[in-house]
DNA sequence: GTCATTCGTTCGCCTTGACGAACACCGTCC
DNA sequence: GGACGGTGTTCGTCAAGGCGAACGAATGAC
């Protein structure tokens, strides 16, 4: 199976810890990993050795065996307690001096969701060009009132509605009310 | 690479289905990505039909070269703008009066984050047992005061804290003054 | 019309992933 | 001691994945 000069390579190692990882969370051996999964042992070994290439059927068979999602193979880290208080977090840059988003948690590697938190008063309403292909947003209304969604289509939201759109495509961000806050989960899966 | 027989077996059609979609995206042709992904255009060809048991080298070339995020092989759905007025959604069933969890946003498939609104006033703390191993809960405290995190090692929100932890242990949920709300993230990816 | 260029598919060959047996290793029991 | 049952590793064999050339179809230029 050559292979033609790529851009980079696959991340064997990533991926190998977290077989690794995952299994012996389970509490599984190697050949009981195996059996699960309905693969030969040898191949298992060497797959959490970092070596070859593994195809789809493998790498499926072993995440149904330990019960992880196909999309949790890239990726280590495990975090403990983190807290970012009203007044801390880094601020997202904005043009205008009435909007104000605060990152609250940035993917780790292998990126997926970022949240934040909105502080936005009344005035121009602060558009975004499209993202990536795929981007959804959320937003949850704590405080204050707002026009959320599409550009073309927004939707009026009170404290404690909820909206979710297309993050592809142009849309606004427009406060109706002084200390309007809220909560975007940005996701791009 | 004959495989012995497992339980399910990968969605070979869906990820055609994403691949075709992102190629067409982003307006190249089979010969175009495959050149860009350094694979051969037959293999790509076989790949968009449905066919074949990809290795992680091609699929990652491929993801890489469409700019998609391995993790979004998965699933196609494209929403539109939804909305979940501040009395509707579906609450989710707890023991606990005291405690309500209304539902946001459930994953498509391919899971990976769940959005909750959480309603709870002072009383019983309410416990949660560990979830998958993975899982990340994030909670951003909107109003009133409450005591978040792992059962072993809680921490108190004021409205405007957020908080991440692991959600794969026994953790907690207490209100400390009446009339508390928090946006819950599950994230498991 | 013909040539040229692109598209996506199909075919034969070669490489390589996956299998299974054999292997070395370690602890336990008799 | 040595025979077990368990671990994870290495090796030879076979089938399947990936490659590249050849293919038919569709379009545009001249």
């Amino acid at each position: 199976m050559a292979q033609a000069g790529s851009t980079s390579k696959p991340p064997m190692n990533s991926i190998a810890a977290t077989l690794r990882r995952g299994r012996q969370a389970a509490g599984l051996s190697l050949t009981e990993l195996a059996h699960r999964a309905g693969i030969a042992k040898s191949t298992l070994s060497q797959l959490e050795a970092g070596q070859g290439n593994p195809s789809l059927e493998t790498l499926w068979a072993l995440c149904t065996a330990l019960e992880l999602p196909f999309s949790r193979l890239l990726d280590p880290p495990r975090p403990r307690v983190q807290v970012i208080r009203a007044d801390e977090g880094q601020a997202v840059a904005s043009a205008q001096a009435d909007y104000r988003a605060t990152l609250l948690s940035a993917c780790p590697p292998g990126a997926r969701r970022d949240l934040y938190r909105i502080d936005a008063e009344p005035g121009t309403p602060h558009t975004s060009a499209p993202h990536a292909p795929g981007v959804v947003e959320h937003v949850l209304l704590t405080a204050g009132r707002a026009l959320v969604g599409p550009a073309d289509d927004p939707v009026e939201l009170s404290p404690g509605d909820y909206a979710a759109y297309p993050g592809d495509q142009a849309h606004v961000f427009e406060a109706r009310e002084p200390a309007t806050q809220a909560i975007l989960a940005s996701e791009y899966l």
